[in-house]
RNA sequence: GCCGGGAUGGCGGAACUGGUAGACGCGCCGGAUUCAAAAUCCGGUUUCCGAGAGGAAGUGGGGGUUCGAUUCCCCCUCCCGGCACCA
């Protein structure tokens, strides 16, 4: 009797095995080629979820590939410990935000430890530890002196009615989620990192980086979304400030027919003083949240100012309008409308009554009715006098050099990019390392002073931040000329933490931002992540990384060389969530099947990059086929020992299994090292050992392809299911270990063909099979294939047009 | 609303560069084993017509290019991700 499958106590004896020789910790090896792979680190929320286990899993199968690839492999892990849910919990619990991180810390390392990553924890990043965070203090005061930061008014969510600020997710229907209140919008001071100081370098290497994904690179350029046009000056009457608007085409410029200001203009607010139906407007323009789906898509409102501007070509009045839609702080917080040729401009003007005129007409000549909708595509001028007939290159220039010319406006890039917005009014986030002083105004905290350590002991109240009430973190003196001052309360965007962690992994200890061991490992080779951070993450990060360049501390522009952004985990169709009790607690799935099960299956369900499907049965599945692997091997080496294959011994059944295992290797090495397919690799696996298991022969050749069929399935299986695999490998009489085993080689002899079959079309429909001479010509070919008796159903007493041979796979006869 | 992605048997998926649609797994059906069940093993399984050989249809919907389209192009529907304070 075979020794039972206990997937407990293999998998127990596995992760001591790999604890004890510290399989997993690797130092700089200068002489080696490095691999670092990296997953996004987790927020530590509590417990693992079953999205957590697929990239987890995802990037640890990586890493062990690359590993058994001869590469010197870099696995670390860590923790973006500041964040929301920690101020949450210690609003309904009580317990102190530092206190609950820890604790989840905790219980979710042991959790990866059981499932087999193999990380090197001696490298372990924890974001909210005053020692990580205060080298993102420093930069930023190094940021500080350099411009490239500076603070300055901008909207956020305000609760009334708790007195706080709510993040665009606390927002449910334009209401507070605690309080129901509706939320308003207000201007605060924050601090902004310049990242548009680094748009076109941003966009630029986007070309220059064929390891990201096509659509992630189209989002970030659409993001960045850098475009050429014009800004222009209207003069308003009776005002001596002229109005300056930003627009990529100036050639609609003479269908100006109205002009719109946001709420928070100045020009707004001075018509508010006269009268109360714009003051009502603007308030009621302010009750609404910030978020730019929001704007996007409510009814679109305005209301005449009474004021008029100058058309700066014609010299016409323009009347000048205050829209709910045109935000302060993007461009200038004013923009002309178009109706003719913009479709929101032609909604908003039909609504309102305002003229729509045509300026732009088709160059082919087709006729376009204005009235029935915006014509928005580039043509021809018409109905602009002395630029009539300019395509829109010529107009573009013609325009933007005559208000060069006279100083009324000039060409200008422009940028949907806006730059960082730093600042949060929470506690459990990184202090902002300023100091208020009455007489010197900001100063950053002086190197020697860092890190700002945030306190730990504090009361959550949910009621604006704690730390505004603490005096002993508040008070202070100004470095610069020593008379009291005030800490800044605002703490770090998380965005910051993790814009920088995937660096301080090659150097967590360093007594310095990075040192020369991140010059080792950087850039990341391989970085696995959900793909809901396709922009903002992944687009700060390599503005940071730029940053932390242009400081000295790294010649690494691009932090991400390879990026694969993994689906989401899917139950019943919708996103694992509480709220819709549809949780699958991975720790359960463990108990029961043990985790290379769990593992084998999250690899095996979908592709990385699709949504997965969760399903209990298939966790069976893959259950069932660990206790399949697990007897074949046993059963064969029950049955004694085995020689090595003799191909030139070898009879055709033990040929074509011998074929089949180096197919097979062909195949998964290709699947998982160049297509990250890792669903296919498992299925090519499967088949092989399917095959073991139909083959029936117990010669020494039968069993020698047996056993090399099963040495291959174990060393491929191992980057998936590492602990079954390192308990066989054991078994099948080996001394060592199987995670310092290379990946086993194809011997290219052994998929060598006689005979191949090919598929015969007529008209493009199958009509049958033929089986040819692998070296077989052409025309032999064709003629096997005509002669098919089927084939010859269809072909009989037609003309041949045309035979068309695909090498190697099929022939198509058109008649 | 804007940007990006997706849709293939009863289900998850495969088909990589335009060349056999449905690999592999789940489920289901039939059989073996068993006192019985579980577990395990063997066979079948896109739909329709046909005893069979075989034929017809078929990859969200509509059109197009091609000897040949799940794959390329145009239009549409639905679902998912992001939209700058969730991480």
């Amino acid at each position: 009797m075979s020794t039972p499958y206990k997937p407990e106590s293999i998998e127990a004896q596995a992760q001591r095995y790999w604890q004890e020789a510290r399989s997993f910790e690797v130092g700089e090896a200068p002489g080696k080629q490095k691999f670092y792979c990296l997953t996004m680190f987790p927020y530590p929320s509590g417990k693992l979820h079953m999205g957590h286990v697929r990239v987890f899993t995802i990037s640890d199968v990586i890493a062990r590939y690359q590993r058994m690839q001869g590469m010197h492999v870099l696995q670390p892990m860590g923790w973006d410990a500041f964040g929301m849910p920690a101020e949450n919990a210690a609003i309904k619990h009580g317990v102190p935000p530092a206190e609950w991180t820890y604790r989840n810390i905790g219980e979710m390392r042991a959790q990866m430890d059981r499932l087999g990553y193999g990380y090197d924890w001696s490298r372990e990043v924890t974001t909210c530890r005053p020692e990580y965070y205060r080298w993102e203090q420093w930069l930023f005061t190094k940021m500080f002196e350099k411009g490239l930061v500076y603070r300055k008014n901008s909207v956020v969510n305000w609760d009334p009615v708790d007195q706080t600020v709510l993040a665009n997710e606390q927002v449910i229907d334009g209401r507070g989620w605690r309080s129901d209140a509706l939320v308003e919008r207000r201007e605060i001071p924050q601090w902004f990192m310049k990242i548009t100081a680094y748009a076109d370098e941003l966009l630029d290497e986007l070309d220059r980086m064929p390891g990201w994904p096509d659509s992630v690179k189209t989002m970030q350029r659409n993001w960045i979304g850098r475009s050429e046009g014009v800004e222009l000056s209207f003069n308003v009457a009776g005002e001596d400030e002229p109005l300056t608007v930003y627009t990529t085409r100036p050639d609609t410029l003479m269908g100006v027919t109205y002009m719109a200001v946001a709420a928070e203009h100045p020009l707004a607010a001075k018509a508010a003083e006269t009268s109360p139906d714009v003051r009502a407007f603007i308030e009621e323009c302010l009750q609404t949240d910030a978020s730019e789906a929001t704007l996007e898509t409510m009814e679109k409102k305005g209301m005449p100012l009474g004021i008029s501007a100058i058309h700066p070509l014609t010299g016409d009045e323009v009347p000048l309008w205050v829209a709910n839609f045109v935000l302060m702080s993007y461009g200038t917080g004013a923009v002309m409308a178009v109706p003719g040729h913009d479709e929101r401009d032609w909604d908003f003007a039909r609504k309102h009554d305002i003229e729509i005129r045509q300026v732009i007409a088709p160059a082919d000549g087709t006729h376009i009715d204005i009235g029935e909708g915006a014509y928005i595509d580039k043509g021809v001028l018409v109905n602009s006098g002395e630029y009539d007939g300019m395509d829109f290159d010529t107009a573009f220039n013609a325009i933007a050099n005559h208000f060069e010319k006279t100083g009324r406006g000039s060409r200008a890039v422009n940028y949907r990019l806006r730059d960082w917005g730093v600042s949060r009014q929470r506690y459990w986030g990184a202090p902002i390392p300023i100091i208020y002083c009455d007489d010197c105004d900001a100063v950053p905290v002086p190197e020697e002073d860092l890190p700002v350590v945030l306190p730990e002991d504090v009361k959550v109240t949910g009621a604006g931040s704690p730390l505004k009430d603490m005096p002993g973190f508040v008070a202070t003196t100004c470095p610069k000329c020593g008379k009291d001052a005030r800490r800044e309360t605002d703490t770090f965007d998380t965005f910051v933490e993790s814009s920088w962690y995937f660096a301080r992994y090659a150097c967590p200890d360093a007594d310095a931002m990075l040192d020369e061991r991140a010059a080792y490992w950087t850039p990341v080779d391989q970085y696995t992540g959900g793909i809901e951070h396709a922009i903002l993450h992944l687009l700060y990060s390599r503005f940071f990384q730029r940053v932390m360049r242009d400081e000295g501390l790294t010649e690494v522009s691009e932090p991400f060389t390879n990026l694969l952004t993994q689906g989401m985990v899917l139950k019943d169709g919708a996103k694992m969530s509480k709220n819709k009790g549809n949780v699958v607690d991975p720790q359960e799935l463990i108990a029961q099947y043990g985790a290379d099960t769990v593992r084998l299956f999250m690899m095996f369900a979908a592709p990385p990059e699709q949504s997965l499907e969760w399903s209990d049965e298939g966790v069976q599945g893959s259950y069932r086929f660990m206790k399949r692997f697990w007897y074949a091997v046993m059963d064969h080496v029950d049955a004694g020992k085995a020689a090595a294959p003799d191909p030139g011994a070898l009879s055709g059944d033990q040929k074509a299994l011998r074929r089949k295992t180096h197919q097979t290797i062909a195949k998964i090495g290709d699947d998982i090292g160049r297509r990250n397919s890792f669903n296919t690799a498992i299925a090519a696996a499967m088949e092989l050992l399917n095959a073991v298991n139909r083959f029936d022969d117990d010669s020494e050749q039968g069993r020698a392809v047996v056993h090399e069929a099963l040495e291959a399935v174990v060393l491929m299986l191992s980057p998936m299911t590492p602990h079954i695999c390192h308990a066989l490998w054991n078994v099948l009489g080996h001394d060592s270990a199987v995670v310092d085993q290379p990946w086993p080689a194809v011997d290219e002899s052994a998929l060598e063909l006689d005979t191949i079959e090919l598929v015969v079309q007529v008209n493009g429909k199958l009509r049958g099979r033929v089986s040819v001479p692998a070296d077989a010509g052409r025309e032999d070919i064709e003629a096997v294939a005509i002669a098919d008796e089927n084939v010859q159903r269809f072909v009989d007493g037609k003309e041949i047009r045309k035979v068309i041979v695909v090498p190697g796979r099929l022939v198509n006869i058109v008649v």
